[in-house]
DNA sequence: TGTCAAGGCCAA
DNA sequence: TTGGCCTTGACA
């Protein structure tokens, strides 16, 4: 072994990134906190897994071994007629998957592996440079890299038990249903499609062009895990930033009084029917102001404005905050802030894409076209994002790491930009003036992200041109003594992207100068917009595969 | 009662 | 040490 190669430990685990991990060299592993409070979706911890539509011979009994995993079959099987098979590969190795294993879908080998790697506190060393590539034949020679590789992809050290209890089930469960129903029904979708191609091909390209554009369609695997510990132990609910270790939680503003209603039916907590309208999240609002909507009123809140609302989860995005910048600093001594934040943003840009794509309108259109509206509006709705939290989820302007650093929170709302802090206040303090509120929020942030600018795009200007009739409306009925709220509201628009606009350079010009992580979703749209065509072309010429082709 | 993700076993 | 298969046991 080589004095100086690098090692790799349990202890090691999540480090900053595959390439910058740190060289320290741990010599005594720690025991893996098996009560970590983790909610992690990371973008380095997002599988980006092949789901391979194949047209696979009925005798071929591919994923019918035992224990291969493929989703229930009257759900994917029953909606072609060509015996289509799911075939996923291991994100580490790209072997075959056997099932979700540690948090995701993985080979039964690297399954194994990673158990062993835990249970067994092993030290790797590298004797190259901690790079090796790891694929099926070669998965056994560099452990090293290859157990980085299960913790790159998002393999989970906490749900590896310390008592080694057998049998049973943990709080991965949810988290693994609600992965297979979101492939599932990207399956479906593909499937319309590629039904709605075989329409306008004909029988004759059907096997060719089915097989060539969705031969290797990557699926964006997330799989959120509000927290882990040996088997049912664990509480019921996600873990809140207090949760979080025991870093002491800077003062919070009060949440406000409604907030928990919001909270409580967050699309993804509850059923949609679950959520009740009668009462707006007026955190911006003083609980006294007769401007409020009544429960009365609030009635007469068109369905479109409660399905906005619908949209959102609140909760989970706290939750992958936190549970975020806590896995980044798990074992770590010092972590790179600018990088850490850049990874949040990251983070948070994968929700957005995820958030938009699964909107009414915007979901239907051509993936190009919701390319090139993201392109345009990631950075002014991650600000907006940023004001919400703050105002209606009380997210505290800084937040103490798992190692003890300070970590600036409100530098995510400015884009890492400090001098925007200002700028940042005012316009909320206009907000709370305004009594914004969480429909508002959601409309204002449709307005945003519907940028009529983006030529080129059919209907685009009329779906928004209803939203904003819908914000119009809500304010009259909801806010009749603020005068012209909506017009505010609409004036906020230019504000909040003149904001992100400078952030966006700023963040620009560190990335130029090597101080932001390459390779991902955030360096991705930065450049996006300053290519030839502004955006409106799609990245198609990317050398490597364009996360934002990925999540195509 | 079936499912499936844990841990265990053992031949290679 | 690896990886395929087996056993276990909570949960739907």
């Amino acid at each position: 072994m080589h004095e100086d190669a690098p090692t790799m430990s349990v202890a090691q685990s999540l480090p900053a990134s595959t390439s910058q991990a740190k060289s320290e060299i741990v010599t005594e592993v720690p025991p893996v906190d098996y009560e970590l409070n983790t909610v992690e979706l990371k973008p380095s911890q997002t599988i980006e897994m092949e789901l391979k539509l194949a047209y696979v011979n009925p005798s071929s009994g591919a994923g019918g071994e035992p224990g291969a995993y493929l989703p229930a079959a009257g759900t994917v099987c029953d909606q072609t007629d060509t015996k289509d098979v799911i075939e996923e590969l291991c994100p580490v190795c790209g072997d075959k998957v056997s099932g979700y294993h540690y948090g995701l879908l993985t080979c039964e080998s690297c399954k194994g592996f990673f158990k062993r790697t835990v249970q067994n506190k092993k030290v790797y060393t590298c004797v190259a440079e901690r790079a090796c590539h790891i694929d099926k034949t070669q998965r056994k020679r560099c452990p090293f890299c290859r157990f980085q590789k299960c913790l790159d992809v998002g393999m989970k050290l906490e749900a590896v038990r310390a008592d080694r209890m057998r049998g049973g089930r943990n709080k991965f469960g949810p988290m693994y249903k609600r992965d297979r129903a979101r492939k599932l029904q990207m399956m479906r979708q593909r499937q319309i499609a590629v039904q709605t191609l075989r329409g306008s091909l004909g029988d004759s390209g059907l096997v060719l062009g089915f097989a060539s554009p969705y031969a290797a369609v990557p699926v964006k695997q997330e799989i959120q895990i509000p927290q882990v510990s040996s088997l049912t132990s664990s509480p019921e609910s996600s873990p809140g930033p207090a949760l979080l270790g025991a870093q002491p939680q800077p003062p919070q503003p009060p949440p406000p009084p409604a907030h928990d209603k919001w909270e409580a039916h967050s699309p993804h907590s509850a059923s949609p029917g679950a959520f009740a309208f009668d009462a707006p999240a007026t955190a911006a609002a003083t609980p006294s102001s007769t401007a409020e909507p009544t429960s009365t009123e609030s009635l007469r809140v068109s369905p479109m404005i409660r399905e906005f609302v619908q949209t959102i989860d609140d909760r989970e995005w706290q939750n992958s905050l936190f549970g975020l910048l806590q896995s980044q600093t798990y074992n770590q001594c010092e972590v790179d802030l600018f990088e850490l934040m850049c990874k949040v943003l990251d983070q948070n840009l994968f929700s957005q894409v995820d958030w938009a794509r699964n909107t009414v309108f915007f979901k239907y259109l051509k993936v190009d076209d919701q390319m090139k509206l993201l392109q345009h509006s990631w950075s002014d709705m991650l600000v907006l994002d940023h004001l919400h939290q703050r105002m209606h989820n009380g997210l505290p302007d800084e937040t103490t790491l798992h190692n003890g650093q300070k970590f600036d929170l409100l530098c995510l709302g400015l884009l890492g930009v400090p001098s925007l802090a200002d700028h940042f206040n005012e316009l909320q303090n206009k907000l709370a003036e305004l009594k914004f509120d969480v429909p508002d929020y959601i409309c204002v942030k449709f307005l945003l992200l519907l940028n009529p600018e983006v030529r080129g795009i059919v209907n685009v200007k009329c779906v928004r041109d209803g939203y904003q009739t819908a914000l119009l409306d809500y304010t009259l009925s909801c806010y009749p003594t603020i005068q012209d709220k909506f017009g505010k509201l609409v004036m906020v628009v230019p504000e909040i992207h003149a904001l992100a606009a400078r952030g966006e350079e700023h963040l620009y010009q560190r990335h130029c100068a090597g101080q932001a992580p390459t390779q991902t979703l955030l360096m991705e749209m930065l450049h996006a917009k300053r290519k030839p065509n502004g955006g409106e072309m799609v990245n198609r010429n990317a050398e490597h595969t364009s996360t934002l082709d990925r999540l195509s």
